[in-house]
DNA sequence: ATTGTTTTTTACCATTTGGTAAAGGCACGA
DNA sequence: TCGTGCCTTTACCAAATGGTAAAAAACAAT
């Protein structure tokens, strides 16, 4: 029953490896799956492109393995919300902690951003595997902490999208973002608090105003 | 100092301009501009590859001009949010109409957030010139209701951003939506809701609460 | 019908792109 | 030092792609 004997990787594979998905990461998030060429990510890893078919699969495979590798530390600081912390506080981490991913990782947030806007053709499984089973799980559990009266009543799902909407949007909408704010730095820290704020008063504020 | 004579275009030039326009949203808006093909676009159009060169003057072109018709109907909303009526009232109006575009021309958002994502290549003029007056515009004018005291205080700008994020982000991440609310409908009565309550908080809370 | 103009098709072309074959280089243990 | 197996390069290739040339067809005006 065992497939094969899998021999563990040279220094030189992971090192190469690393360049690879490194140098693939930049070209397809910049240009998307089909917009990015092989000679494109060869030239950024500094080898040739048959030497990254020497490594991955062809086009598709390094795609794919980038996907699978980022959806972790992508997924960890939502794994990380936890039953035992106060509901408020949790929340508003999992926020900061989106918001700080989203200004220093934004070709990651771009990578996904364009897969899933053509329609998550190469990851579409991964979606239903890894992040349906813990979306599920956080909304279960947001909405234990609401019936404990702990948070204002919100819809947990509706509640996740517009994190995930906001906080992601100041990294794939980056140039937008730069145009109609030429400060440099593009206003994080006014972000940051917007932001903050935004998310307080939806869960602190007992009822829907008039 | 006139230019050419611009003769005025045949019944069959409109038409042949539309179906080719309809043909590449369709086919710009699911695979990004690289991953476009003119073959796709004519046959979606059902006409003949030299045909649309004979209409646009190349794939750019077809692109360009897309981006650039769309703009406007894609901004009238916020051109319409008016200084005389009740701010909450013009702004949760315009909070509703984006809602509404995202889910009926969903095309369209998603044509907009992949020219965005891979830096307003060829948007990047246009979003200066037509984008930013009217942004800054809508931003002094909630600056001043917000001095008025007739709106809690917040960034304008930074809550413009918000409901650009919340509001595309249910067109534009369609496919991560149906994965995780697989309900038919995707949920929408549950999105405007949450949406509005949203930012109906955020703009009537007075205090930002501890 | 005839002529001039607009529209469409057919047949190409050069470049780009993902991928392969096969030989050459290189490190490292015996 | 000599193999042996891992790594890299060189030289290709077939398909796809954006675009062109020019003839044919359709249409409009006389």
């Amino acid at each position: 029953m065992v497939g094969e004997p899998a021999k563990k990787p040279s220094r030189i594979q992971i090192r190469n490896r690393r360049r690879i998905m490194d140098a693939a990461l930049e070209v397809f998030s910049q240009h998307g799956y089909r917009g990015a060429t092989l000679d494109q990510i060869a030239d950024e890893a500094g080898m040739s492109k048959p030497n990254l078919i020497y490594y991955f699969d062809g086009k598709a495979a390094i795609h794919v393995a980038l996907l699978n590798a980022l959806m972790e530390e992508w997924l960890a600081p939502l794994a990380e919300m936890d039953e035992g912390g106060d509901p408020l506080n949790e929340i508003l981490t999992y926020v900061r902690r989106k918001m700080d991913m989203s200004r220093r990782y934004p070709r990651e947030s771009k990578l996904f951003a364009n897969e899933i806007i053509q329609g998550a053709p190469r990851m579409g499984p991964h979606l239903e595997t890894r992040l349906k089973p813990l979306f599920d799980e956080k909304c279960a559990l947001i909405r234990g902490w609401i019936e404990e009266g702990r948070l204002a009543p919100t819809d947990p799902q509706q509640l996740i999208f517009s994190i995930w909407a906001i906080t992601q949007h100041y990294a794939d909408f980056e140039a937008q973002v730069r145009v109609l704010i030429p400060n440099e730095g593009a206003g994080w820290d006014a972000a940051h608090a917007h932001v903050e704020t935004l998310f307080r008063k939806l869960l602190t504020s007992p009822e829907t105003p008039s």
